[in-house]
DNA sequence: GCGACAG
DNA sequence: ATCTTGTCGC
């Protein structure tokens, strides 16, 4: 594997640097490269978990873009797990690497979060990725690919449903569903909120479903997405609000 | 063939 | 994702 290939797999980074790898990466130049790239890196997903019951610092990823669709910003915010307190941020300023095709989405914000993941001081314990992990129809979403490519345990969480079916789960916080496409289950509706609706959980890499699905509700005190999500969006939505040169903060 | 389709 | 007006509730 090249170096090149970090933002395909691999990457693994000396202790506490380079968490996403270093150097750039270069993105499929076709739907059918991008396959490939699904197919080559699905199975290096680790799916044996249970992963972190007590992480201390959880971070949350997520991307923002500007309304001519060319420019995007992409945030990574590093909470303390159990005060929910902002320790480490850091944002990437760049293009989409890929066309919006739904089950490759991965390919189109993956650089630039990679990107942002190298200006981090703090190695987190987990990734709260905003879409995806197994409940993809490769099994292969953004979650799984960030977590494949950082070697770290990663979950996707995500606000609306891309495979499978449900039943509504009950109307209290905590309450939960199976997802299922077909015969597996690759995820779970989990009610974050009293009466609100729910989100949609998924491993992404090196962690269990029902462990996921306990990290979540430690991050949603007291709203329906988790702390790390928000504080993701918030950094990314001001970085491109912001300054309108591009490159690397953190 | 037609609709659905993370962000 | 982003745009977009008002509305309901803590």
């Amino acid at each position: 594997m090249t170096p090149d290939d970090a933002g395909e797999a691999g990457g693994r980074s000396a202790a506490g640097e380079r968490l996403g790898g270093g150097g750039r990466v270069d993105p499929p130049g076709s739907v059918a490269g991008a396959l490939a790239v699904q197919e080559r890196l699905r199975p290096l997903v680790d799916l044996v978990g249970p992963g972190p019951t007590a992480p201390a610092t959880v971070a949350g990823l997520d991307v923002a873009y500007a309304e001519s669709g060319d420019r995007l910003a992409a945030a990574v915010t590093v909470l303390d797990a159990r005060t929910l307190a902002v320790v480490d941020e850091a944002v990437s300023v760049g293009r989409p690497a890929f066309d919006y095709v739904p089950g490759l989405f991965a390919f189109r914000e993956l650089p630039a979060l990679l990107d942002a993941l190298d200006g981090l001081t703090v190695r987190p314990e987990l990734l709260v990725c905003d879409g995806h992990g197994l409940a993809h129809p490769r099994r292969f979403g953004l979650a799984c690919h960030l977590g494949v490519v950082t070697g770290l345990p990663a979950i996707g969480v995500g606000k609306t449903p891309l495979v499978g079916q449900w039943s509504p789960p009950g109307e209290r916080r905590g309450s939960w569903a199976p997802l299922r496409d077909g015969d597996e289950v690759v995820g779970r509706v989990l009610r974050t909120r009293d009466g609100v609706k729910p989100v949609f959980v998924s491993v992404g890499h090196r962690m269990g479903l029902d462990n996921a699905a306990a990290r979540v509700l430690a991050l949603t005190p007291r709203h329906r997405l988790p702390e790390t999500t928000r504080t993701a969006d918030r950094l990314c939505r001001d970085a491109l609000a912001g300054g309108a040169r591009g490159g690397r903060r953190g």
